[in-house]
DNA sequence: TAATATTACTAACGCGCGTTAATCGTCACG
DNA sequence: CGTGACGATTAACGCGCGTTAGTAATATTA
């Protein structure tokens, strides 16, 4: 039986007390240990495979060294999503360079109320970073009311919440307006997700203006809403198609709701881009690989994860942040899934 | 200030000790409270909104209700995998409903040897789940020699450990099989990672074998070894084709390689399935929306996330698990990357 | 040389909870 | 009325660690 080797193993065998182990494994610079004395502690650390007990240590210390990312969708909504790698690879990344753990969860929209709390009262998380977060949550208010260092990725129009998000209308209406430079007039719209979640609103809220701006009327029935994955991506292209409505273009919020889209058009007959133009949004890793390669909005997921982890950390230490809501810059990629009706 | 609402909070409230609060919140049978009296309890802790400190609970109970995923890749290369959402949706899923948490952690190849004692001893985890295994990670040797619970996504040969895998050997078998039935004699491979990776070095003795089998002699200049992304799928492939050599089919043992391959085949202005045939490996949610859909070998990846909760569950009950290696069956799913050549 | 500062370390408490052993009724039985 | 059994509850210890207040020993100053 491995019995566990605890601090006052590795006092012990350094002759030491406790404390002084304590403190030469914190390294406290508060109190002078002498070199020889604290390599002495070290040596025997080691040689007893000394690792301190996270939950020994959090409970004392009142700090888990861990984050949660919160994720309000449900599962099978996660599994099919081609962006939520990015973001855990730029986390795992950081934290771990901070010796930071990250702990996972997700939770069903509907029950999100009591959920933040307990997440991080009962689990053992320091802060959060919320994803893909919904206009109609209500457990929002409730975190807004606790001292919970939160980060929403996202940005929530009228919350105290501190964020990170790209501009999800402007970069939407970049992409449209991409679309009208390209003498397109009659262009549809998929979401990226239902409209209570954020980023799909702001999206389509950028068509909107793109469209006014250009002075072109807007038209509700040209409006599809998707949910995350490529299947409805490719469900509402079906919907679009079989309405017999005119349009020459359309604008998918998302990229893999765009291959969905793809495998419509393609099974309806249709070209991409000589029938119908088709821009996304997200630069997933696979945009530049499918045929044709998807003109898109890159998304900087790798940024967006270390700017979250940032303005957590300053929340975490209690510093004031400088920015309430970081918004990042998006590109406008242009591939060869659209074409100009111009000359 | 938000004052921490601990036990004796409630019992107070309660009127009654903090051990009966213990008791009844825990259900624990084997006292008899009076219903009234837990009742009391549980109105009390409602009311205060108490959330039981888990790093406390953790250290009284020696369990920390947390398991962990370690994945050993570097960041990059978890970012653009299009697998791992479907296993973090299974997972989480399932450990939702029994009251756990997911812990997110990468090693580096290179210094998984202490990392894994580390990961349990240091960090809050009651048992983990490694994926995407090394064949020469030296810490598995380690794990094997400790109680630690594990369970490994993938297959080792000569180890110990308990694992859930598909038998990709003969998954890769029967899709370079399916090829040879469609007439195919020239065909070349991608693995989909280095050869290290058990699950690589696994599908490419598959391909070997299906060769052997149908009387093919092996050449191993047909071969290329890719890195998890569509970027080196692209590469390899044009490699394959700037090499000259006569194919007219390829097994690539990714779908996300694949499309990478889909995209310098078309490049070249090859077309698939008509000059070349292709097969992937996985299944991706994304396999049968890209054109052509992808002919694949499906990977059931929610059930190999749960079949590894469960065996882990087992080893964390120290139950004898029935069964020392999971494996699950994959499905050769036909779509239209890939042409008979014969009549 | 006595008083004070400095260095190097330690004793001891508390974090919030699970859990065992003990306590305090209460009731049945002879 | 005393004895034992049982049901309901609690006192008290320990999990492993961080940390404050303190001690002992040495160095510095008046």
């Amino acid at each position: 039986m491995n019995k566990r080797i605890t601090s006052q193993d590795v006092a012990n065998l350094a002759g030491v007390s406790r404390t002084t182990v304590s403190f030469v494994l914190n390294n406290e610079e508060r109190f002078a240990i002498r070199p020889e004395t604290a390599e002495k502690v070290r040596a025997a650390a080691k040689q007893l495979g000394y690792y301190p007990n996270a939950s020994a240590r959090a409970l004392a210390s009142n700090q888990t060294k861990n984050i949660g990312l919160i994720i309000s969708r449900a599962p099978q909504y996660i599994a099919t999503d081609p962006f939520l790698p990015q973001i855990l690879g730029g986390l795992l990344d950081i934290l771990k360079e901070n010796s930071l753990g990250l702990l996972l969860e997700w939770v069903e929209p509907g029950q999100q109320l009591e959920s933040y709390l307990e997440l991080t009262r009962a689990h053992h998380i320091d802060g959060m970073i919320l994803m893909t977060p919904r206009l109609d949550d209500p457990g929002l208010k409730t975190l807004e009311e606790t001292d919970i260092p939160v980060v929403v990725m996202g940005y929530i129009p009228g919350s105290t919440l501190h964020s990170v998000d790209v501009d999800n209308l402007s970069a939407a209406e970049t992409a449209v307006c991409h679309l009208i430079e390209l003498g397109h007039t009659k262009i549809a719209c998929i979401t990226n997700a239902a409209l209570p979640y954020t980023s799909a609103s702001q999206r389509l809220d950028g068509y909107k203006i793109a469209l006014q701006k250009a002075g072109i009327t807007y038209n509700p029935q040209l409006v599809r809403e998707a949910d995350f994955d490529a299947q409805s991506g490719y469900t509402q292209m079906r919907s679009l198609l079989e309405s017999n409505l005119d349009f020459s273009a359309v604008f998918v919020a998302s990229d893999n709701v765009a291959l969905g889209a793809y495998s419509a058009l393609s099974e309806a007959g249709l070209s991409i881009p000589d029938d119908i133009s088709v821009v996304g949004f997200d630069d997933i890793p696979l945009a530049s690989f499918i045929q044709p390669a998807l003109t898109t909005i890159s998304m900087p997921g790798h940024e967006i994860a270390v700017q979250s982890y940032q303005l957590l950390m300053q929340l975490m230490r209690r510093d004031f942040p400088l920015e309430r809501a970081v918004s990042l810059p998006t590109d406008l990629i242009v591939r060869q899934s659209t074409r100009s009706l111009i000359g």
